[in-house]
RNA sequence: GGGCGUGUAGCUCAGUUGGUUAGAGUACCACGUUGACAUCGUGGGGGUCACAGGUUCGACUCCUGUCACGCCCACCA
C-alpha cells in the first residue's frame, strides 16, 4: 500500500464531509436515554459570505459540540441565518445602485423580491461554507430568522408584549440615520472621537432690560420660579396622561431635588466670574451650530453667579429672529464653555430632557435625509453646508466670537458610519425594565455562567442601566409591525415618508396620545385581521415600519424550536411556577426533564393521535392535507422545545454582548420563563498581525476560504483555536496557519509511520494490558494519562486554546520526536513479541490522540481513523472517530514507574548531542562513550538503555571505566558522567574551554543559591520542602562543580 | 469622565494558587539525503518579564502609583 508523503487536505476534506453526513451524523433526536447537549448558532447576516469571525465563532462551536459529542451527549446545533436588517438592505441598495437603480423606483414589493433573491444566493453561500469549515451542523434544522416559523415567533411575542403594555408607540427624539433613512436604538449607534470645535457665539439679549430693572426684584423672582420650573412636571403630566417615559417620570422626581441642592459650589466659573457679565448679550458654546436654527430657550445653571440675574430674561437668537427665554436647570455644567447652553430640544438629546422639563417648544430643523427644514433660506441645504454657511452669516453679524479646539465623540451608524442625527420622530419601543430586571437576577441566581468570568460585570452594568428600546425601524427589509390601522384612523398610522417634512406644530408635543377620538384603536394581531373589530370595516392597512432585526434575533434559542406553537398553556405555566425553583442541579434538572418528557408524550399523542387529525378532518373537509401535515410536523417538534431549551451553551464573540446575547437572556425569561442558555462562552475578535480590526475598508480581509484552499481547514481550525485564548483578542498572520498545517503534516506522517508498520506486524488486538511493556512504553502512557486529565479540565472550561496547544506539544515532542524514535529499535528488531508491544502503544496512543484532537482538527483526524480502521481489520473500531468516545486515563495500574528514567535518559541523551554539536563533531561520525561508573548496577542500567542512546545521540561503542579517561569531551547529566573520546577529532583546548564555561555558569547558580540558604529568614520562614528542595539544588550544583572540575585536570 | 483588558526573546504568544538558571512556535545561525515527515531532524544565540515603589525569607506572578496601547460604557453643549 502507498502511502503519500503529505498530508493533502484538498483531496480529504469534501468526502470526509459526504461521508459524516450520508451517516447522519449531525442529526439530533430527543431521546430519553441521553441528555442533551445543544447550541444555537450565532446567525450569520445574510450580507454576502462569511469572514474571519464567523469562522473563529463556528470552529468553536464546532469544537465544542465534537467534544460532547464524544462525551456520549446527544449533541445538537442548530444552524440558520438571520435577515439582518438594515446591513441587508444596504447590501442590497449597493448593488441597485451600481445598477442605476434605487428602491424607491421599484417599490416595496419589487424591492423585497430582490431582497429574497439576494438572500438565496447569500444564504446559501453560507451555509456551504459552513460545510466546508467541518461543521457538525444538523441541517434539517436549518432557520432564518424571516422565515414563516421564526415569523410567528415574532408577531406572538411582539402582541404578547404590547398586550402587556410594554410596546409602546410614541413621539420621541430618537438616533436618527440620514443615510439608512432610519431609527437606530441605542446601542446601535457607535461613538468616535473627533477633533471638533466649540464656536461660541453671541446670543443679544433682548432690549428690555432696562424696563425689568425700574421694576425690581419681585417679578424676577416670579419668573425664575416659573423657568426653573417647579410647577411645571405637574403641567406636563397633565397634558400627557398616558404615557411619557421613563427618564421623563425620572426627571419629574427628581428634578425638584436637585435645585434644592445646588452642585458643589467649588465649580465656581474661572476667569468670567469676576468679569461684570455683558449686559447686551450671552455668549453660548455649540458644536453644532446649525442646530441654532431650533433653539428654544438658553440654559445656565442655577446657581451660575453670572447668570443669575439673567434667568427669565429674553433673548433674541440670531438669524432667526425668534425671542427665547433664559432658563435655569441642573443639567447645565457650570465649568464648561461658557456656563450657557444654547438648547435645541428637537436635536439633542440632554436639550430634549431640559425641554421636557421646562416644557419648551420642539423645533425640527434637520430633516430625515439630514438636509435642513423650517430654516428660511437654509431649507434643504445638508446639514453641514448650513452649518457653514450659518457660520458665515454670524460672522458677518459680529455674532461669532471665538473657535476652540474641542474632542469630542461623535455617534454614527453601526452599519454605514453616517453621523446619526437626533431627531423627533413616532416609532414603537419596548419597556425593558422588568425584563432587564429579572436578566439580573438569573445571572445573580447563577442561572448563567460566562467563560470566561470577567464578561459578567459589563454585562450586568449594562442590563442595570438598560432604558426602552426602539424597535421599529423606517425600512423594508424585516419583520412588519405585526399592528394594522383601520381605514378610519388612518392618518394615526402613518409615519412621515422620504422627503416628508414635519411642521413645526406637529412637534410640539414630544409624546403622542395613542388615543383616537371617534376613531378605531390600531388592531396589534399576530395574523392580518379580516376587518377591523371595531367598526367592521376591511380597508386595513399594516403599519409600514419592520422591527429591529435584533428583535428576531432575541427570540433565536426558542424560535428555531418552534416556539410559540410548541409550547402549550401547561408548559408555560410550569414554567412560571418553576421559575423559582429551578437549581443548577443536575438530578433535579434530570429529573424535571423526565416528567416533561412525559406530558410531553401525552400531548403528542393527543394532537398526533386519531382524535385531533379527525375532528380536525371533519372541520376542514377541504384544506385537510397540507395544514394537517403542518399540525403533524408542528407536534413532533414538540418535544424539541423541551428537550433541546434552555440550550447548553452560548457561543459569541464580545461585541454582540448587548445587541443580542442580554435580550435573549431577557426574551427568553419572559417567554419560556426560564434563561435560554447555561452558560456563554465569550471569544474575540479576529484582528490582523498588526493588531487592527479586520475590515474592508482596510483591506485587511483575510477569506477564511483561500486559507483552508491553501493551507487546510484544520490548519485554519487549529491555528484560531490555539491562538483563542480567553479574554483576549486574537492577531491572525500567515504564519500561524502555516504552522497549523505543519502540524497535520506532522500528524499525518506519525500516523504514516504507525500505518506503514502495521503492515508488517499482525496485531488480532490492540490491548496492551497483557503485554510486557517497555519503560519507554509505561513512560508514554504515563505521560498520555497527564495529557488526558489536563485537557479534559481544558475543554470543560472552553480554554480549548490549552486543549490545543498540549496536544499539539504532546504529539510532536512526546510521541513524535521521543516514542517514535524510541519505538524503531524493537519495531525494526526481530523480536517479534516486543515488535507487537512497541506497536499495540503505538496504535493505542495515536487512537487517544486523534479523538482528543478531533473536536479541532475533525477532518484529519477521521480520515486518519479511517486509514487505521482499515489496517487493523481483525479489530473492532467504531465507523466514524465520531461514534467514539473520549478516551480515558489508559494507564494500566502495574505500569506506574518508569517516568522519571526515561526522562533522565531523555536528557542523557541530549546533553550527549548537545555536546557533540557544540565540540563539532561532525553527525557522519559515530563516537565512542565512556561512562565512568564504580557502580555496577548504574552502569548496568545504563546499558539497558544502551540501544537507544547508540541510535539516538549517534554513539558506537558503550564502555564503563572507574577513572576519569584523557583527551575527552566531557558531560555529566543526573549524576551520569560520560566521555566522548576526541583525540584526532578536535582540538581539546577547545573543549578545555567549554567546561570552564560551563563551571562559570554553575558558579553563578551555586552563589545565588547558597545566598538563599544564607538567609536566616529563608530558612526559618519558607516551607521545610522548600527549604529541603533548595539544599538538594545546592548538592546536585555542587557535586556536578566538583566532578567537572576533576575532569578538567585530564585535559 | 468612568469601567475593563493588555504590555514577557525581532514577531505571535504560554507561564496554574508567589519558590525554574523565565518557556513554546516562528524568524535567525550552524550541522544534517539516519528506512514517518525538508510542511523535517539535531544543536545554538537571543529576554533587567513596560517603569517606579511596596508586601514577603522570596515577586513575571500579590498591592499601589506612573507610562504606553486597545476595547467598552457615559447627555457634558
Amino acid at each position: 500500500m502507498e502511502i503519500p508523503k503529505a498530508y493533502d487536505p484538498q483531496s480529504a476534506e469534501e468526502p470526509i464531509y459526504q461521508f459524516w453526513l450520508k451517516k447522519n451524523l449531525f442529526k439530533s433526536v430527543p431521546t430519553q436515554t441521553k441528555k442533551s447537549f445543544t447550541i444555537v448558532i450565532p446567525p450569520p447576516n445574510v450580507t454576502g459570505s462569511l469572514h474571519m469571525g464567523h469562522a473563529l465563532n463556528n470552529t468553536l462551536q464546532d469544537a465544542v459540540i465534537r467534544y460532547k459529542k464524544l462525551c456520549g451527549f446527544n449533541t445538537c446545533w442548530v444552524p440558520g441565518t438571520d435577515h439582518g436588517g438594515i446591513a441587508t438592505q444596504n447590501v442590497v441598495e449597493k448593488i441597485l445602485l451600481s445598477e442605476g437603480k434605487n428602491k424607491n423606483e421599484l417599490g416595496r414589493e419589487k424591492f423585497l423580491e430582490k431582497m429574497w433573491e439576494w438572500k438565496n444566493e447569500s444564504g446559501e453561500q453560507i451555509l456551504n461554507q459552513l460545510k466546508k469549515l467541518g461543521c457538525a451542523l444538523d441541517w434539517d434544522r436549518t432557520r432564518f430568522t424571516l422565515d414563516a416559523l421564526c415569523s410567528r415567533a415574532v408577531n406572538e411575542a411582539f402582541v404578547r408584549l404590547y398586550q402587556k403594555g410594554l410596546i409602546y408607540r410614541g413621539r420621541r427624539l430618537v438616533n436618527w440615520c440620514p443615510r439608512c433613512m432610519t431609527a437606530l436604538s441605542d446601542i446601535e449607534v457607535e461613538h468616535e472621537e473627533e477633533i471638533g470645535k466649540l464656536w461660541h457665539i453671541k446670543y443679544p439679549l433682548k432690549n428690555q432690560r432696562t424696563e425689568d430693572r425700574g421694576q425690581g426684584t419681585e417679578k424676577r423672582e416670579e419668573r425664575r420660579e416659573k423657568y426653573t420650573g417647579s410647577g411645571k412636571s405637574k403641567e406636563f403630566k397633565a397634558v400627557h396622561p398616558f404615557r411619557f417615559t421613563l427618564s421623563a417620570l425620572r426627571h419629574f422626581i427628581l428634578s425638584p431635588l436637585a435645585s434644592r441642592q445646588p452642585r458643589a459650589t467649588s465649580h465656581e466659573p474661572r476667569a468670567t466670574s469676576h468679569q461684570p457679565p455683558s449686559t447686551d448679550f450671552v455668549v453660548v458654546a455649540t458644536t453644532r451650530p446649525e442646530t441654532m436654527l431650533g433653539d428654544t430657550a438658553v440654559a445656565v445653571h442655577p446657581d451660575d453667579e453670572r447668570y443669575k440675574h439673567l434667568i427669565g430674561e429674553k433673548i433674541i437668537l440670531p438669524l432667526v429672529e425668534r425671542e427665547i427665554p433664559i432658563i435655569a436647570d441642573n443639567a447645565v455644567d457650570i465649568t464648561f464653555g461658557t456656563g450657557a447652553v444654547k438648547v435645541t430640544p428637537a436635536h439633542d438629546p440632554s436639550d430634549f430632557e431640559i425641554g421636557m422639563r421646562h416644557n419648551l417648544e420642539k423645533i425640527v430643523v434637520i430633516d430625515y435625509d439630514g438636509k435642513m427644514l423650517n430654516a428660511g433660506k437654509y431649507t434643504s441645504q445638508d446639514r453641514y453646508h448650513a452649518r457653514k454657511e450659518i457660520l458665515k452669516n454670524l460672522q458677518e453679524a459680529g455674532l461669532l466670537l471665538e473657535t476652540v479646539e474641542h474632542p469630542h465623540s461623535v455617534g454614527v451608524c453601526y452599519r454605514c458610519s453616517t453621523t446619526i442625527e437626533p431627531l423627533i420622530s413616532e416609532q414603537w419601543f419596548l419597556d425593558v425594565k422588568e425584563m432587564s430586571g429579572a436578566a439580573v437576577l438569573a445571572s445573580k441566581n447563577r442561572k448563567i455562567k460566562f467563560y470566561p468570568a470577567s464578561w459578567e460585570k459589563p454585562y450586568l452594568l449594562w442590563l442595570e442601566n438598560l432604558k426602552d428600546w426602539c424597535i421599529s425601524r423606517q425600512i423594508w427589509w424585516g419583520h412588519r409591525i405585526p399592528v394594522w390601522y383601520c381605514a378610519k384612523q388612518e392618518n394615526r398610522g402613518q409615519r412621515s415618508e422620504v422627503g416628508h417634512q414635519l411642521s413645526v406644530d406637529s412637534c410640539q408635543s414630544p409624546i403622542t396620545s395613542h388615543q383616537p377620538l371617534e376613531t378605531c384603536p390600531p388592531i396589534v394581531s399576530a395574523e392580518k385581521p379580516e376587518k377591523c373589530p371595531h367598526c367592521g370595516g376591511t380597508d386595513l392597512k399594516q403599519d409600514e415600519d419592520v422591527l429591529d432585526t435584533w428583535f428576531s434575533s432575541a427570540l433565536w434559542p426558542f424560535s428555531v424550536f418552534a416556539w410559540p406553537e410548541n409550547q402549550r398553556t401547561e408548559d408555560r405555566g410550569q414554567g412560571t411556577e418553576n421559575r423559582g425553583q429551578r437549581t443548577e442541579v443536575r438530578g433535579e434538572r434530570t429529573e424535571n426533564r423526565g416528567q416533561r418528557r412525559e406530558k410531553r408524550e401525552e400531548r403528542r399523542e393527543k394532537y398526533t393521535g386519531s382524535g385531533k387529525s379527525k375532528e380536525f378532518k371533519a372541520v376542514h373537509p377541504f384544506r385537510f392535507p397540507l395544514s394537517a401535515l403542518r399540525h403533524f410536523i408542528l407536534s413532533t417538534l414538540v418535544s424539541d422545545l423541551s428537550y433541546y431549551y434552555p440550550t447548553s451553551v452560548l457561543v459569541t464573540g464580545h461585541e454582540i454582548l448587548y445587541l443580542w446575547v442580554a435580550r435573549m437572556v431577557q426574551f427568553g425569561i419572559e417567554f419560556m420563563g426560564e434563561v435560554p442558555f447555561r452558560e456563554v462562552y465569550i471569544h474575540g475578535i479576529v484582528r490582523d498581525k498588526f493588531g487592527k480590526k479586520m475590515s474592508k475598508s482596510l483591506g485587511n480581509v483575510v477569506d477564511p476560504l483561500d486559507i483552508m484552499k491553501k493551507y487546510g481547514t484544520d490548519a485554519l481550525r487549529f491555528a484560531m483555536i490555539s491562538s483563542a485564548s480567553a479574554g483576549r483578542d486574537i492577531q491572525i498572520s500567515e504564519d500561524s496557519f502555516v504552522g497549523a498545517r505543519n502540524f497535520a503534516n506532522k500528524l499525518y506522517n506519525a500516523a504514516r509511520f504507525v500505518l506503514l508498520n502495521l503492515q508488517s506486524v499482525d496485531l488480532e488486538n490492540i490491548d496492551i494490558e497483557g503485554e510486557k511493556p517497555d519503560k519507554t512504553d509505561r513512560w508514554l502512557i504515563y505521560e498520555l494519562s497527564i495529557l488526558l486529565t489536563e485537557i479534559k479540565t481544558n475543554y470543560e472550561n472552553y480554554e480549548l486554546d490549552k486543549s490545543s496547544r498540549a496536544i499539539y506539544d504532546f504529539t510532536w515532542s512526546k510521541y513524535c520526536d521521543w516514542y517514535i524514535e524510541f519505538s524503531k529499535e524493537r519495531l525494526y528488531g526481530d523480536d517479534l513479541s516486543a515488535k507487537k508491544t512497541a506497536s499495540k502503544v503505538l496504535v493505542n496512543v495515536l487512537i487517544a490522540l486523534l479523538k482528543v484532537l478531533h473536536p479541532i482538527m475533525p477532518f484529519i483526524t477521521e480520515t486518519l481513523w479511517q486509514s487505521l480502521r482499515e489496517s487493523l481489520k481483525g479489530v473492532a473500531i467504531e465507523e466514524s472517530i465520531m461514534l467514539s468516545s473520549f478516551p480515558q486515563k489508559t494507564l494500566p495500574s502495574s505500569w506506574r514507574q518508569d517516568s522519571e528514567n526515561v526522562n533522565t535518559l531523555i536528557d542523557l541523551i541530549s546533553k550527549i548531542r548537545s555536546v557533540r554539536e557544540e565540540m563539532r563533531v561532525p553527525s557522519s561520525v559515530v563516537v565512542n562513550l565512556v561512562l565512568k561508573t564504580d557502580k555496577k548496577t548504574l552502569f548496568e542500567r545504563i546499558e539497558k538503555d544502551s540501544h537507544y542512546i547508540r541510535k539516538l545521540a549517534r554513539v558506537g561503542d558503550i564502555t564503563a571505566l572507574k577513572v576519569n579517561p584523557t583527551e575527552c569531551a566531557y558531560g555529566v547529566v543526573s549524576g551520569i558522567e560520560f566521555f566522548i573520546p576526541l583525540k584526532g577529532l578536535v582540538d581539546i583546548k577547545k573543549e578545555k574551554q567549554r567546561l570552564e564555561q560551563e563551571l562559570e555558569g554553575l558558579k553563578k547558580f551555586r552563589s545565588t543559591i547558597q545566598v538563599k540558604l544564607k538567609n536566616e529568614n529563608f530558612v526559618k520562614k519558607a516551607p521545610p520542602a522548600e527549604v529541603e528542595n533548595t539544599k538538594n539544588k545546592l548538592s546536585d550544583t555542587e557535586s556536578k562543580m566538583e566532578k567537572i572540575a576533576e575532569n578538567l585536570k585530564y585535559l
